[in-house]
RNA sequence: GGGCGGUUAGCUCAGUUGGUAGAGCACCGGCUUUACACGCCGGCUGUCAGGGGUUCGAGUCCCUUACCGCCCACCA
C-alpha cells in the first residue's frame, strides 16, 4: 500500500471496540499533536483556504450551526488528505447589536457615551432594576468580557464535534486586528472617494436609535387602516380626497401626488390644496410612481412616511417638514413667524401641540380624533393588512429620519460585481441567481454607520468651530500606523485632551460601523492583510466561502464588494451555500419556536460521528429535516466500521499477491469508486460521496467479508488466505480514509489500532494505489464474476429464507440453474460461494433464468461442528 | 408582481448524458451465525403532483396548471 505509513506498526485490536469517549480522547490528542496546524510555508497553489463564517457568540449555537459547519469540515479534511495545507481559521462575531443587548441585560448597564471612563468600575452581582449608566470604554470592556466566556463554550463544542480548525488562528470581529483592518480599509476607501458622508433621509430604528441598511430590512405583515382625508382646494372650489394609512403624518405633508396620465387629477396639477387641521398650502404634483389604482389615486407625500416619499421628495424638489425625533416621538414645532408657515398659525399650533411628544402610534389615535372633530376624516377607517418595513432585529416599524451617515459607494460597482459573481463557482449553481437578484434590486449606496457603541468606531475626528459647532468638512484623520483608534478616547495629532468638544478644539466621530462593514473583511482579517502580507499572499483569494443562503445579500455581497475595492478580484473561487435545518413540520428551526434541542445533547446522545453523518447527508443548498433517526443510522455505521475493522485486523498477516477473483474484483470496484468519490468531493458534492461510500462499506461487510471469511481463515490454503488478507486490509485502509472526513473519530480510532500517526494526515486514497495490487488496471472480468456470484448468493439466501432455515442449517445439495456464461463465471469463485452460502454440494444446470433449489441437511447435522 | 428551488414508497430522500422505478428508516417474517442482536437474511410498498407535447421509448427534455418553500419587490 502507498498510504505512506509503516507496515510494521504493531496491531492492537480491542476485544470490545466502542464509540464511547472517542470525542474526548481524540479531540485532545489532535490538539496536543497540532494535527490541524496550518503550514504557512506552502505557496498559494499548495493551500486550501476557507473563509469560515464567524458565528454570533451572543446567540446560542443550534443544530443549524452543527449542520453547516460539518459540511465545511468534510471538505477541509478531504483537501488536507489530498495534500493541501488547509487554512481553516475560526472567527467569532461578537460585534454589534446582539452583543450590546445581551450585555445590557446580563450586567444591568446602559451605555452613555458622554461619560468618562471609570477604570475601577465593576458591575453589580445581579442586574438592578435601573440600568447603571457606564462610559463607552467601560461598556466595551463588559462586552469583551462576556463574549470571551461565550467563545470558550463555542470552542469546546466545535472541538467535540471534530471541526479540524487551526485554533491558533482564531479571530473576533471586535478584536484589535478586526478593528484595525476595518478602520484601515475605511480610510483607504475614504481617500479614494468610495466612502462618503451625507445628510439624507435614512431608514431608522426608533428603539435602537440608529440608521439601518437596506440589507437589514425585512417586511412584516401588520394590521393598518386606510383613512380617507379631505384636503380643501386652495381656490375654494372643493376638496381632494386622499387615502392614507399614516394620518399622523399630515403635519409632515409637503405635497399631493397623482399619476401624470390620471384624468381625474390632470386639471389639478400645479394647483394647491390646504392640509386639514394645520392649514398648510401644498402643491399637487404629477409623478409616474403614483398608482391610480391605489386608494383615490392621489397620495400624500410626507417627509418621510416611506421610501417612495423619499423618491418623490427628491425628484420633485420638495421641502422637508420633519416631525419625528430619533426616538420616534413627535418633536415640538413652533408655528408662525420664524417657524412653520400656515394659513392659520394659531389653529395649527393648537392642533399640533396635541401630537408633540407622542409616538407615531399614539399620535395616530389622537389625530383621528382631531380629524373626526373637524369633519376632515370621511367615513370610518377601513382596516387592512399590509407589509411594513422593519429592521430585522427590531420591534417597531422603521421610520425615515434625516441624519448624517457614512455610505460606501455600491451603485456604480453593480455591473462589475455581477461579472465577478460569474467568476465564482457556486455550489449549488442556482444560488448565483440570489446574488444577481439582490444586485439588480439595490436601491442606494450602502449605509455603514450605526449610532451604537459596541462596534468598530469610525477612525476620525472633526474640528470644532469657535462658535462650538462641529465642522464636518474639517476632518482630522489618524495616521494608518496608529490604528486601531477610538476617537472617543484617542486624540487627533496635534491636539490635547482638554480640547475635546471645546470651541476651537475637536470632537470624535460618534458612530460605529455596521457589523457587515467588518464582517465583509473576514478574508482580510483572517489572512492578516497589511500586517502579514506574506501570509495573505498564500491564502488570498481564498478557495471557498461556506455560508447559508439567507445572507447572500449581506455577507456574501459585501465581501465581494470589499474585495473588488481593495484587491480588484473575487474574494474566493467557490461559494458553498448550505441550506437550513428544518423542523419535522418543515419550518425553519429557531430558538424562538421553542426548539430546545441543544447541539451538545445531540452529540452526546448520538455521538459526534453520528450527528456528522446526518449533517453530511444534507446536500449543498438544500434545506434538510432535523432527523435523529439519521443520526442513529450514522452511529450504526460507525459501530459497523469498528466491528468490521476488528474482524479484518484480527488476521492482518501474512499478506500476499491478490490472486483470487473475488479479491481482485472487490479492489477493482473500489478503485472505480475512489475515482468518482474524489472527483465529486473536489466539486463539494460531499453528500453523494457519503451515500455511495456507505453503500460500498455495507456491501463490503455483507457480501465480500462473508465470501472470503473462510478462505481468509486458511481453509483453502496459504495462497488464498494471503490474497484475502491483502484484499481485506487494503480495502479497509481505503474505506477508512474515504470515511475519515465524515466520521473523524471512529476512523481515527481504528487507524490507531494498526497505523502510526493520524488518519487525517494520511494521504487520500487513489485508484492507482488500489489498482497496483491487481496489476495496475481494472479487472472487468473479475468484476463480472463478482456480480454474478453476489446475485447467486442472494438467490440462495432467498431460498434459505423461504424455507425458513437459519444460516447454520447446511445445504446438503444445492442446484443453481442459470445461463451457461454465467455458470462459467460463478464457477471461478465456486469455493468462496459454497462456503459463504454453507453449501456442501453445488450442482449447476443450464437454464435461461436464475433459479435455486436447496436440500437442507437433516436437523441432526446442525450439531456437527463445521 | 419578479426570481429561484421543490412535488418520486407510510417517513426522509437518491435517481448522472432519455432505455424495465431505487436506498435508508418504518413495517412484516425468519435466524443466538466466533467481527457486529447496536447484528444477519428475506419480504411488502409507487397513476414519479395534474394536463399537454417531442420521441420507438419520458421520473428525466419542452409547454402549461396547481400546491409547498425561499429570496426580492409592493407599503399612499
Amino acid at each position: 500500500m502507498s498510504d505512506g505509513v509503516d507496515q510494521s506498526h504493531p496491531i492492537s485490536v480491542p476485544d470490545k471496540p466502542a464509540l464511547e469517549g472517542l470525542e474526548q480522547k481524540w479531540s485532545e490528542r489532535w490538539s496536543h499533536d497540532a494535527v490541524y496546524a496550518f503550514d504557512r510555508t506552502r505557496d498559494r497553489s499548495g493551500v486550501f483556504s476557507i473563509d469560515t463564517p464567524p458565528p454570533t457568540v451572543s446567540g446560542s449555537l443550534h443544530v443549524g450551526h452543527v449542520f453547516s459547519y460539518t459540511h465545511t469540515d468534510v471538505v477541509a479534511r478531504f483537501q488536507r488528505m489530498r495534500g493541501k495545507a488547509v487554512f481553516y481559521p475560526m472567527g467569532w462575531d461578537d460585534n454589534g447589536l446582539p452583543t450590546e443587548r445581551r450585555v445590557q441585560n446580563f450586567f444591568g448597564v446602559r451605555c452613555d457615551a458622554s461619560l468618562p471612563y471609570d477604570p475601577d468600575f465593576t458591575p453589580p452581582e445581579k442586574p438592578g432594576k435601573q440600568p447603571i449608566p457606564v462610559s463607552r470604554p467601560n461598556f466595551i470592556e463588559l462586552c469583551t468580557r462576556l463574549t470571551g466566556e461565550d467563545e470558550k463554550v463555542f470552542e469546546h463544542l466545535w472541538r467535540y464535534l471534530g471541526l479540524s480548525v487551526d485554533w491558533s488562528m482564531t479571530y473576533a470581529t471586535i478584536d484589535r486586528r478586526a478593528q484595525r483592518i476595518s478602520q484601515l480599509s475605511f480610510l483607504r476607501l475614504l481617500g479614494r472617494g468610495l466612502a462618503y458622508q451625507l445628510e439624507a433621509p435614512t431608514l431608522w430604528d426608533v428603539d435602537f436609535r440608529t440608521a439601518v441598511a437596506q440589507a437589514e430590512l425585512e417586511d412584516r405583515e401588520q394590521p393598518g387602516a386606510y383613512h380617507k382625508i379631505r384636503f380643501a382646494r386652495a381656490d375654494g372650489s372643493g376638496f381632494v380626497e386622499v387615502d392614507t394609512t399614516r394620518p399622523e403624518l399630515i403635519p409632515a405633508c409637503v405635497a399631493i401626488v397623482a399619476h401624470p396620465d390620471d384624468p381625474r387629477y390632470q386639471p389639478l396639477f400645479g394647483t394647491e390644496v390646504i392640509t386639514p387641521l394645520f392649514g398648510v398650502r401644498v402643491p399637487i404634483k404629477a409623478h409616474a410612481l403614483a398608482d391610480p389604482e391605489k386608494g383615490t389615486g392621489a397620495a400624500m407625500i410626507c417627509t418621510f412616511g416611506d421610501v417612495t416619499d423619499v423618491v418623490w421628495w427628491r425628484e420633485l424638489g420638495l421641502p422637508v417638514r420633519a416631525v419625528l425625533l430619533p426616538n420616534g416621538a413627535f418633536k415640538p414645532v413652533a408655528w408662525g413667524e420664524g417657524g412653520w408657515q400656515s394659513d392659520d398659525v394659531v389653529r395649527a399650533q393648537v392642533q399640533y401641540d396635541q401630537l408633540a411628544g407622542l409616538s407615531a402610534t399614539k399620535a395616530r389615535v389622537r389625530i383621528v380624533e382631531l380629524l373626526t372633530a373637524s369633519g376632515d376624516l370621511l367615513g370610518e377607517p377601513r382596516p387592512i393588512t399590509h407589509a411594513v418595513k422593519f429592521y430585522e432585529k427590531g420591534d417597531r416599524p422603521l421610520e425615515i429620519i434625516t441624519s448624517r451617515q457614512w455610505f460606501i459607494r455600491t451603485m456604480e460597482t453593480r455591473d462589475r460585481l455581477l461579472e465577478r459573481g460569474r467568476e465564482i463557482q457556486w455550489h449549488p449553481p442556482y444560488m448565483q441567481a440570489r446574488l444577481e437578484n439582490w444586485i439588480h434590486g439595490l436601491a442606494g449606496d450602502w449605509c455603514v454607520s450605526r449610532q451604537r457603541f459596541f462596534g468598530v468606531p469610525f477612525p476620525l475626528w472633526y474640528q470644532v468651530r469657535e462658535d462650538g459647532t462641529v465642522d464636518r468638512e474639517a476632518r482630522l484623520l489618524p495616521d494608518e500606523s496608529r490604528l486601531p483608534i477610538d476617537p472617543s478616547t484617542d486624540l487627533p495629532e496635534g491636539y490635547r485632551a482638554e480640547q475635546r468638544d471645546q470651541p476651537g478644539g475637536f470632537t470624535g466621530d460618534p458612530d460605529v460601523m455596521d457589523t457587515w462593514a467588518t464582517s465583509s473583511l473576514t478574508p482580510q482579517i483572517a489572512g492578516r492583510w497589511e500586517e502579514d502580507d506574506d501570509l495573505f499572499s498564500r491564502i488570498f483569494p481564498m478557495d471557498v466561502r461556506p455560508q447559508a443562503h439567507d445572507i447572500i445579500r449581506t455577507w456574501l455581497f459585501s465581501t465581494m464588494l470589499r474585495a473588488e475595492f481593495q484587491h480588484g478580484s473575487i474574494p474566493w473561487s467557490n461559494a458553498a451555500i448550505s441550506g437550513w435545518v428544518l423542523d419535522p413540520d418543515r419550518k425553519k428551526m429557531s430558538k424562538s419556536k421553542g426548539n430546545v434541542v441543544t447541539p451538545m445533547g445531540l452529540l452526546e446522545e448520538h455521538g459526534s460521528d453520528g450527528v456528522r453523518y446526518w449533517a453530511a447527508s444534507g446536500r449543498p443548498g438544500t434545506d434538510t429535516a432535523f432527523d435523529p433517526a439519521q443520526m442513529k443510522v450514522g452511529r450504526r455505521l460507525s459501530i459497523k466500521l469498528l466491528n468490521a475493522s476488528k474482524f479484518v485486523l484480527t488476521t492482518a498477516s501474512p499478506t500476499g499477491a491478490v490472486t483470487e477473483t473475488v479479491d481482485r474484483a472487490l479492489l477493482s470496484k473500489l478503485a472505480a469508486h475512489v475515482d468518482v468519490a474524489t472527483r465529486e468531493l473536489e466539486e463539494f458534492s460531499y453528500a453523494g460521496v457519503l451515500d455511495t461510500t456507505e453503500k460500498f462499506l455495507w456491501a463490503f461487510c455483507d457480501d465480500y467479508l462473508e465470501l472470503v471469511k473462510a478462505r481468509r481463515n486458511g481453509e483453502f490454503g496459504d495462497t488464498g488466505a494471503a490474497s484475502a488478507i491483502t484484499g481485506l486490509t487494503s480495502s479497509l485502509s481505503v474505506l477508512l480514509r474515504l470515511l475519515a472526513p465524515y466520521l473523524p473519530f471512529v476512523t481515527e480510532e481504528v487507524w490507531s489500532w494498526w497505523r502510526p500517526g493520524s488518519i487525517h494526515l494520511a494521504s487520500w486514497p487513489t485508484s492507482s494505489e488500489v489498482l497496483a495490487l491487481i496489476g495496475g488496471a481494472r479487472d472487468e472480468a473479475a468484476e463480472a464474476v463478482y456480480d454474478d456470484v453476489i446475485e447467486a448468493l442472494a438467490a440462495i439466501r432467498r431460498e434459505r429464507s423461504l424455507q425458513k432455515q437459519g444460516f447454520k442449517a447446511r445445504i446438503a445439495h444445492a442446484k443453481i440453474g442459470w445461463g451457461a456464461e454465467r455458470i462459467a463465471r460463478v464457477r471461478l469463485a465456486e469455493a468462496d460461494l459454497k462456503r459463504a452460502a454453507n453449501i456442501d454440494e453445488l450442482e449447476f444446470v443450464e437454464h435461461e433464468s436464475l433459479f435455486v433449489e436447496a436440500t437442507f441437511a437433516p436437523p441432526l447435522a446442525r450439531e456437527v461442528p463445521a
